[in-house]
DNA sequence: GGGAAGTGTCTTGATGTCGAGATATCGGCC
DNA sequence: GGCCGATATCTCGACATCAAGACACTTCCC
């Protein structure tokens, strides 16, 4: 079986024989997965009513557990955005009436963003589909490949945590 | 050794634990890899002067091949971005001198984006730097495993193609 | 207690990308 | 030969993001 990638390495080859091109090929099938994958999840979200940004905010307060509140530090943090794109985010979030803003009790500085029950019925909606459809892109693929690859994606990922 | 991701599954498993989140294990790490060797490259390029953009025009350039030749079009196409933004790109690479626009003999609706010598010498120091930089990151990773992992990330990326 | 440094959030201006539409040209068909 | 849909590129307005700075409050230490 032959992907993108072997083309690309194909290309390289002929232009910078002179290079070790391993890299290549691990690294530029992750950036293409991801891609594709971005895509993926655009379109399994979209069937729910949300976006892939709104998904992110929204899944980072479900999975916190009840009462299901985050700081708007601690949502930035969690999906590697800035504070103005948060702000930003949490106010059209706020605006749908997916999650509210509240004041923090213990610090006057402070604001709890809080999935309400419209959101985590949206937030779980999306993760049930968006599940579904990773699980199509790994039909093909037998359990124990996958767990191999998850096992040696993990010895890649571990450096930078 | 545990990374990012697994405290991502463990707090999905505590809330939604009637999931299967097999796909999870794999994608999530494919995504969040994707991004942090998006700021890997990002440095790799600043020491070269060029930023990710740039390069991947440039280099979609230097594969072709001489005469380093393409269409805007088949430039979009390789990049995947819009033509409004291919426009874009290949302005500012014009500006810098790393390329330049020419009618296509062929036909006259056409341009054809041609690197420059001072294009080609950019994009091959910079190709150097990044697989550099991308070979430290692999360089925990044994041959048996990394070939393993290029082998199993061609057969869920080749479906796309 | 009071001052200074630190922290948390929001505001603002600049920028790169997208998407839709405009213009020019090509290629096939009657 | 001339028309019409398809193709190639560029233009323009909208928008999400970033980065830096403003402001309010907290925490630590003298």
């Amino acid at each position: 079986m032959r992907d993108e990638v072997d083309d690309l390495v194909e290309a390289w080859r002929r232009e910078r024989g002179d290079l070790d091109l391993a890299p290549v090929e691990v690294f530029s099938r992750i950036s293409r997965l991801a891609r594709h994958l971005d895509l993926a999840r655009r379109d399994a979200f979209t069937a729910h009513g949300i976006e892939s940004w709104e998904f992110d905010v929204l899944a980072a307060l479900r999975r916190a557990g009840q009462p299901y509140e985050l700081s708007p530090g601690r949502l930035l943090r969690e999906t590697l955005v800035t504070s103005g794109t948060m702000t930003n985010r949490v106010d059209r979030l706020a605006g749908r009436g997916l999650v509210e803003r509240l004041p923090d009790p213990r610090d006057r500085r402070g604001v709890l963003v809080r999935l309400t029950a419209d959101g985590k019925a949206a937030v779980d909606g999306a993760f049930e589909a968006l599940l579904a459809a990773e699980a199509d892109l790994l039909a093909d693929l037998p359990d124990r490949d996958r767990t191999q690859l998850a096992s040696l994606l993990r010895s890649l990922l571990a450096p930078f945590s």
